[in-house]
DNA sequence: CACTTTCTTCCCACATTTCCCCACCGGGCC
DNA sequence: GGCCCGGTGGGGAAATGTGGGAAGAAAGTG
């Protein structure tokens, strides 16, 4: 099981093509795979799987995904599925950002691509400063008052 | 389970490229692995771990930082992942130093490598010195009084 | 239905960066 | 001295990031 970790920024060219790190492409083809899953964020950013993981989130889909509120759940499924796609890697190693996503997570010129342990994820630049200004680093910083860290 | 200790001082060269203390590199030998995992660490150092050392981390990170607060734990979890790096060892026992981890240590030219135990330790010289004067021997006094050392 | 236009996909090209290997230099040790 | 090991720098080959064009598919139009 292998964890995606790093931070990589790409440019996103004018056809909406996004890079995806080296060493992600290797985890891929450890996989025999040659295309991810994408699909909207939480806090507007894009969630990136490798068929391992998407496939390990579809079979826990209904434990990982459960809510009381049957509704929400629905509602919530809805958008998770309906914006997700399969995005195959040109021989350069790149992917297409549909158009609603790009819109979702504000993307344009410039792309982070950073990985989050059982996912990566897909930033706006200035728009993760500003999440790790507000969330992450105080976050960060709760946590590792408990931990060692 | 080696204990990293010592200080060593190494050049960082224009391809950002830093050694490690052949010291370091025997228990990296032990555990038959290459690289290094290296992060953004607290007061503006880096952290640096064994394979051994990362993993147990990590598994920690799964289970004990698992937070009630889901938008806290992706918020910690995205910070953690993101800003980790697997380092290889090339032939000379050097490994690369990602652009923004340089930026978080505040490195140029000279860096000191250090053991802290359970991991090493990357700082900018003057930093450490300032972080010393201020912090380390004080605290270093403090527990003189509760610890027969 | 023929034709044009738009969009998409595939492939190639090029500049830059990265990586891998070798060479050098200095110091300690035999 | 001669040898070995460790720290440092550099050069050349390979891989990567990025843009664009041509071929093909889809959609629109007379």
């Amino acid at each position: 099981m292998t964890l995606l970790i790093g931070r990589y920024e790409y440019a996103l060219d004018g056809k909406n093509r996004l890079g995806i790190p080296p060493r992600y492409r290797e985890s891929l083809a450890q996989e025999k795979s040659k295309s991810v899953f994408i699909t909207s964020g939480m806090e507007g950013c894009l969630y990136l799987f490798l068929p391992s993981q998407w496939n390990r989130l579809v079979e826990n889909d209904c434990k990982a995904f459960a809510l009381t509120d049957k509704e929400a759940e629905r509602a919530f499924k809805r958008k998770f599925f309906s914006e997700a796609a399969e995005a195959e890697l040109d021989s350069a190693g790149r992917i297409l950002i549909p158009q609603y996503l790009k819109a979702h997570a504000g993307l344009k010129g410039q792309a982070l691509v950073q990985g989050a342990g059982t996912r990566a994820e897909i930033w706006e630049p200035r728009r993760w400063q500003a999440y790790q200004k507000a969330k992450a680093e105080p976050a960060y910083r709760a946590v590792s008052k408990s931990i060692e860290l």
